[in-house]
DNA sequence: ATGCTCCTGCGAA
DNA sequence: CTAACGTTCGCAGGAGCAT
């Protein structure tokens, strides 16, 4: 029996500001105040600003190379990105924020919705946002800001106008405002900025007029689901304060649908023996993956193509799945059918960026089908990749890998990624620490 | 008509 | 020296096929 009505609920959303920079700068205090951008993969494009570099005009994903003539004028600074560091730094700040709630969903490497339904009046919002954000501060001096509303998608808005807004401090609550304070924020902030809202979709509600999110709330419900998807016509929902998009359980972790491993070569590549080293190796890590989350893979994906930007090129691309019809998770099986679908694909006369494989049609390995000889085969498998997993774990990736992803002792291959200037793993390595205070 | 699988486009970080 | 442009994931919905 329920004698209440049921309270209107109150998500966070709490966003690292500029999250690779942030992590860099806790390490290396000379970075600060500086313009500074940290790259992709390969060196390639701009994927975190800190606010001098904003200012100076670079647009998020700026391919490296156009913003290289501002390190001469304006000092800018760069670092190639150090995952690992972040991976942990991440691990850290969604341990500290896990105390705010006991429902917590990270939701990527630097945010994560907490339910504070019923933790905090409405008049309590703000201060709790702000505690928050000072305790990830105090803890592991990474700035952040704290975005609260009755629906994901309003939470999601919210941080945007506290991150916007620095009379906030950092925190910003629908709940605090008055109606029609909430209106006229609604009416000064770009449909664009809308979770949901991409490029495409953009153009589309400009053309029928919808340039606010203002405008985007005000629309008619069933007009967005015919014109457009259900997928907006949630969005409509949860910007009108209805929670559509449920808290995603992260203690009961899904298995993936799907693995992909893909890179661009630091140099391109054009001899197929090559191409073979680098297929193999984006299988190896696919296939830890897959063991990772104890499946089976059913169905192996092996893809190619040139460099799109290189107009004057002559350009291919093509992709071939090869069927398993006995799963397996033995790499050296996974590397056996993604060569072969390699082979099948392969044309001499062009110069390969890229290429990829994706594992798909994947089961849960304790159910899957065997015969009684292949499982005799397969529980030597089992072993083999058990120690290699065991062994690469102990003592760092890499540490054994199989002959066919190339013999690269002291010769890294061309193919692999361009990391020139990544900072030390100051959080997970003892030997790159030392090497950091030598320097 | 209805139900599937496969594939593409889109958005997100 | 030049040229140089990320990766991984899920979802929706249309196309194409089978029933």
């Amino acid at each position: 029996m329920s004698t209440s009505a049921s309270l209107t609920r109150a998500i966070a959303l709490v966003d690292g500001n500029n999250f690779y920079v942030s992590c860099e700068r806790v390490f290396n205090p000379g970075l600060e105040k500086s313009p500074l951008v940290i790259l992709s993969n390969n060196d390639g494009c701009i994927v975190s600003r800190s606010q001098e570099a904003r200012d100076l005009g670079i647009p998020m994903g700026l391919p490296f190379f156009k913003a290289k003539q501002l390190i001469q004028s304006h000092g800018l600074k760069w670092l190639s990105s150090n995952y690992t560091l972040y991976g942990d730094m991440s691990a850290r700040m969604m341990n500290t924020l896990a105390q705010f709630s006991p429902d917590q969903e990270i939701y990527s490497i630097d945010e994560c919705f907490l339910d504070l339904t019923g933790i905090t009046s409405d008049s309590q919002l703000i201060s709790y946002g702000l505690t928050i954000k000072e305790r990830v501060q105090r803890d592991l001096g990474l700035p952040t800001c704290v975005g609260i509303g009755p629906s994901k998608t309003l939470a999601k808005l919210a941080n945007h106008i506290a991150k916007k807004n620095k009379q906030f401090g950092g925190a910003f609550a629908w709940a605090a405002l008055s109606q029609q304070e909430q209106i006229e924020w609604l009416k000064k902030v770009n449909v664009a900025e809308v979770w949901g809202v991409g490029r495409r979709l953009l153009e589309q509600l400009n053309t029928i007029g919808i340039k606010t999110v203002y405008d985007l709330q005000q629309a008619n419900t069933d007009l967005i689901r015919r014109r457009f998807s259900i997928v907006l016509a949630r969005t409509v929902a949860e910007l009108n304060g209805v929670a559509c998009l449920e808290m995603v359980d992260i203690k009961e972790p899904i298995n993936k649908q799907q693995i992909i491993s893909s890179k661009s070569f630091g140099e391109p590549i054009q001899a197929l023996p090559l191409l073979r080293e680098a297929v193999a190796s984006y299988v190896c890590r696919a296939a830890e993956k897959l063991r990772e989350q104890a499946s089976v893979c059913h169905n192996v994906t092996v893809f190619v193509r040139t460099n799109p930007f290189a107009k004057h090129q002559p350009q291919y691309h093509n992709q071939i799945s090869i069927p398993l019809s006995i799963g397996t998770a033995d790499s050296r099986r996974l590397i056996h059918a993604a060569c072969y679908g390699l082979e099948r694909i392969y044309r001499s006369n062009y110069v390969y960026k890229k290429a990829g494989i994706i594992l798909s049609d994947l089961h849960d390995a304790y159910h899957h089908q065997g015969d009684l000889f292949t499982k005799i085969d397969e529980e030597k498998s089992q072993q083999v990749m058990r120690t290699i997993d065991n062994l690469n774990l102990r003592y760092g990736a890499n540490t054994l890998t199989l002959a066919s992803t190339g013999i690269v002792v002291g010769n890294p291959h061309s193919w692999r990624m361009r990391a020139n200037q990544k900072s030390q793993c100051f959080t997970t390595r003892w030997d790159e620490i030392a090497l950091a205070k030598a320097c």
